[in-house]
DNA sequence: TTGAGTGATAATTCTTTGCGTAAA
DNA sequence: GTTTACGCTTTGAATTATCACTCA
């Protein structure tokens, strides 16, 4: 509470008031404000709030010191709320007497206590008794309208909400390639041809297909298939298709799978295609579509659904986790009406019934009855702002959209005349019939646009793409929109996504279990979408694999002449098994397509693949070349917030100071008065010094494309070093210059083994390129004594800086010599290292052997204490002891000084001759018995130069002969 | 409704060239 | 006595990014 000044005032002294308890949770609750980072905290709460700390207060600590918190944080509230000091001193007196009144604020609170940290808070005042007031004064005068207490997110939210995003990105790419797959179904894709009514079998024949050849098919389809809300039985994938092919409904996925299916079987190439909805990858990056509505603290009970319900709420692919999620806005209202109350769930369900042929909120107007009584649904129960705002918009949109039926039906509407669906009198897309009744009035426009997209549905969010060769002159991927009959309206997918409050982030096609990102044809604004997408690098990699699998599956997937088909695959192809569920007779001369393109491929074998793989390589890299283009190609953005990071374009106005236009053109356009240059214009400026860490110098000739005025700590510590030294105060300014004024480094050679250091007397080595010509950089440590030993010239070598303690120290790595002397030195280190390393085994060893004899020695006089002092116990545990007894062999090896100091710890002063059997194990246990070493049980080894001596008793000992 | 401008805050960048002490 | 390795103690100003809010 950086604004406040707090103050404390005695009131009523009296003794025994507070408790230290009381003065620790005052202290605490002062304090808590605090703990959130809130922005705007000063405008935050009220002016003045008063802790008036009454004696009741006071002894109501003996109760117990939760309820003293308790009561004094309702009486914060009471005094926030601007009620008197003595209402709120009455009120708590009131709970002290009636104990029931206090029991629920206090089990609130308590929870509130458990589940929040609390700080430690100390009171300026060191007198601070019990019956005290304590003020909190704030600075500023209260703010009219509040602002709302902001939290920023921090780098931890950050990283969760991207670990999230990335998540959730992988799913849904999981959830596509499951729909993908179950589009590939034989059995579906039969049981939709066989429905199909023959004429529209003609479509399988066309060899040059385009946009227009598919609207009677779309109109058939969409004619035949309505989407619902689904139930909320938990079936597969395939279950759910099935159900929908049956009852002729199912979700927007269903059906656009279905769609695809169809496509599939009638040989058309297509992709299943899906927008990507994924959380945020900002912290809280949803709230604002999420938590429309201000409801404070019901904010858990508002109709609105949260982020983590989200796949509950709308028809967003993130319901993927479970499939039988409801998307229709009535379905939404239904929803957010149960989680007010339960009753109202049940009551609900034939609301939701009705409700079930809703295809899409953007064709409302067809199901205006059963949107009436979702309406109903909704003004049930108790209303907040944001329900009645709903309803009333809802009934707008409706009466809006009926209207523009009714005109419709009068042929007042004779506009679609003109456009590609002429042919279709019948025939308007969701999207006109939106665009229509937005141009209908202000009123009903509001209502659409508020209404549904502050409920997030009615988006697309499922099509197809059917690849029309007969599109262009080389083929189109074609847009079809099967649940909202649109066909071809690629351009208008943003906008109409926008208008649901969608954001287009990522748009991926499936085909062949691959996937590929198509964003680009459908996003006309990257640079909006730009900053809400993961990293593309981890992205590009993700769906590397998946769109080699998609480009050779959509490759796969061409047109089969009758000849090429194969006896085999007839059994297996969708057709042939139609045949048999239609009992008609299909027309034999169709194109065929395989459950996917890889299984045709495989059954066809080899004919199909070289002219595939030709038409393959070309269609893939075709579309590539298409998204490229859009990608260099997008129009200038109207807003000049979109430049700042802009990938095509900048404006001059945001650029940082490290920044210039150079050249200065072409210019591309204008906005708001300020000329956008191409990105490649903008070039980065650096210092000299800078430059050089790049291994490059700025020419001679050049002058300072810029000059920035020094910090002023900079500033001052450079004039206090001129001061001391030439008084030269001219480096007031930071001189930038641009990399068109470079030239390599040219730094000074070696001469004469001499290496060329700079004034400190070292070489900073950036890179590699910032070595004098001549020398080498030997990276290893403690080479320089090498250097030094050898007499040969060096420099430390300056790889960067570190900081410490709020300075930063030179970091050192190895050393700078010439290079004539690189391979002298590595040899030289090589030995060094060798006899460091020697040294350092025979350290080992020796500390091995010493810790050897240490142990023997140990047991040596255990096994001694027990055979004089244990008899009895050691008859019993003798057994134990063999192997440590006879079987011990003590090797003595090593160099002279090495045995010379076993020798002397063993108290042996004789080195040729083995240790006195006195401490060996086996004389131990035979106190009278002493090693005979003969001459005929020694052995020599010549090798190791070992001999070893051995007594009948089983004691050995391995002597170096010397 | 959108976007420019502004203010507040968090995050990031930039700065830049030991010293004392203990162990070897 | 000399050399070498290691730890000290958590900078701070400037800039940029982001967000909320107001206003046109």
């Amino acid at each position: 509470m950086r604004s406040t000044k707090e103050t404390t005032r005695e009131k009523n002294p009296s003794p025994g008031a507070l408790s230290e308890k009381s003065r620790e949770s005052v202290g605490k609750l002062l304090t808590r404000p605090n703990k959130p980072r809130s922005r705007g905290t000063k405008n935050n709460d009220n002016n003045i709030q008063q802790y008036d700390l009454s004696s009741e207060v006071g002894n109501g600590s003996k109760v117990n010191g939760i309820q003293d918190v308790d009561s004094r944080v309702k009486s914060v509230t009471l005094e926030a709320g601007g009620c008197s000091t003595d209402a709120a001193r009455d009120t708590l007196r009131e709970e002290k007497v009636d104990g029931g009144t206090l029991q629920d604020p206090l089990s609130d609170s308590r929870e509130e206590m458990n589940d929040s940290d609390w700080e430690d808070g100390s009171i300026p005042n060191s007198d601070f008794t019990g019956n005290q007031q304590v003020t909190i004064e704030f600075d500023e005068t209260p703010d009219p309208v509040k602002r709302k207490p902001v939290h920023q997110a921090t780098a931890e939210d950050k990283e969760l909400a991207e670990i999230v995003h990335k998540v959730h990105l992988l799913c849904l790419l999981g959830r596509g390639r499951l729909i993908d797959r179950a589009c590939d179904d034989p059995l579906t894709q039969a049981a939709l041809l066989s429905l199909l009514p023959r004429h529209l079998l003609n479509i399988s024949q066309m060899t040059k297909l385009t946009a227009k050849n598919l609207h009677p098919l779309i109109h058939w389809f969409q004619d035949n298939f309505h989407v619902r809300s689904s139930t909320d039985e938990k079936r597969s994938i395939h279950s759910n298709l099935a159900f929908a092919l049956e009852t002729h409904e199912g979700t927007s996925e269903e059906i656009a799978a279905l769609s695809v299916a169809l496509f599939r079987a009638l040989g058309l190439i297509t992709r299943f295609v899906s927008i990507l909805d994924v959380a945020s990858l900002k912290p809280d990056g949803d709230k604002s579509a999420y938590f429309s509505q201000d409801a404070g603290g019901f904010i858990f009970c508002t109709s609105t659904p949260m982020v983590a319900k989200k796949n509950e709420a709308s028809s967003s692919p993130s319901k993927s986790f479970s499939p039988n999620e409801k998307d229709s806005a009535c379905e939404t209202s239904h929803r957010s009406s149960c989680k007010r109350s339960n009753a109202e769930s049940k009551d609900s369900a034939s609301a939701n019934e009705s409700s079930n042929k809703q295809p899409c909120p953007l064709v409302f107007e067809l199901k205006h009855d059963s949107s009436g009584a979702c309406h109903t649904q909704i003004s049930q129960g108790p209303k907040r702002k944001g329900d009645i705002e709903f309803s009333l918009q809802m009934e707008m949109a409706i009466s809006a959209t009926a209207a523009v039926i009714a005109n419709i039906a009068d042929g007042k509407m004779g506009s679609s005349m003109g456009n590609p669906n002429s042919n279709l009198p019948n025939f308007i897309s969701p999207f006109k019939r939106m665009k229509k009744v937005l141009s209908e009035g202000s009123s009903s426009s509001h209502g659409i646009s508020t209404a549904i997209g502050s409920r997030r549905v009615g988006s697309p969010l499922y099509w197809a793409e059917v690849y029309c060769s007969g599109e262009n002159l080389t083929g189109k991927w074609v847009h079809v929109d099967a649940v909202n009959a649109i066909i071809d309206e690629e351009e208008k997918v943003e906008a109409l996504a926008a208008a649901c409050k969608r954001s287009l982030r990522y748009v991926v096609a499936f085909a062949g279990n691959g996937a590929k990102d198509v964003t680009r044809r459908y996003c006309m604004k990257w640079y909006k979408i730009a900053s809400k997408r993961v990293n593309s690098i981890w992205w590009d990699s993700v769906l590397a694999p998946l769109k080699e699998i998609e480009s050779r599956a959509t490759n796969g997937m061409f047109h089969l002449e009758n000849d090429n088909i194969d006896a085999s695959f007839k059994h297996d192809n969708p057709k042939h098994i139609a045949e048999n569920l239609k009992a008609e007779n299909f027309p034999n001369n169709a194109t065929l397509l395989g459950s996917s393109g890889l299984e045709v491929s495989k059954v066809c074998g080899v004919k199909t693949d070289m002219g595939s793989s030709l038409t393959a390589a070309s269609r893939s890299s075709l579309e590539d070349m298409e998204l490229e283009t859009r990608a260099l190609t997008e129009p200038l953005p109207t807003n000049q917030q979109a430049y700042r990071t802009h990938q095509l374009y900048a404006i001059e106005k945001w650029l940082n100071k490290y920044q210039i236009l150079h050249p200065r053109g072409p210019i591309l356009g204008f906005c708001a008065g300020h000329a956008v240059y191409p990105r490649t214009c903008v070039q980065t400026l650096k210092t000299k010094e800078r430059w050089l860490r790049e291994g490059l110098q700025v020419k001679a000739s050049e002058l300072p494309v810029k000059e920035l005025k020094r910090s002023g700590k900079l500033q001052k510590l450079k004039s206090f070093e001129d001061d001391e030294s030439v008084g030269d105060n001219s480096e007031g300014t930071l001189k930038l210059y641009g990399k068109w004024q470079l030239e390599p480094l040219q730094l000074p050679h070696a001469v004469n083994g001499i290496v060329p250091k700079n004034e400190r007397g070292q070489v900073d080595v950036w890179s590699e390129k910032c070595l004098p010509p001549g020398t080498a950089h030997l990276r290893l440590p403690r080479v320089f004594s090498v250097a030094k030993r050898l007499e040969i010239d060096y420099a430390p070598a300056m790889v960067g800086f570190e900081y410490k303690n709020g300075q930063s120290y030179p970091v050192f790595e190895g050393i700078v010599v010439c290079a004539e002397f690189k391979d002298v030195i590595l040899e030289a280190y090589r030995e060094e290292q060798e006899r460091r390393e020697a040294e350092e085994k025979k350290r080992n060893e020796m500390q091995a052997i010493s810790r050897w004899y240490q142990l023997l020695s140990s047991i040596v006089t255990q096994q001694r204490l027990k055979n004089r002092y244990g008899k009895g116990v050691l008859s019993h545990t003798s057994s134990d002891e063999p192997t440590v007894d006879n079987n011990l062999s003590l090797k003595v090896s090593g160099s002279q000084d090495d045995k010379q100091s076993l020798e002397f710890r063993k108290g042996n002063k004789h080195k040729n001759k083995p240790n006195p059997p006195s401490r060996s194990p086996s004389a131990e246990l035979e106190e009278d018995h002493k090693h005979l070493f003969l001459t005929e049980d020694q052995s020599f080894d010549d090798e190791t130069l070992i001999l070893t001596k051995r007594c009948h008793c089983g004691f050995s000992v391995q002597v170096e002969e010397l």
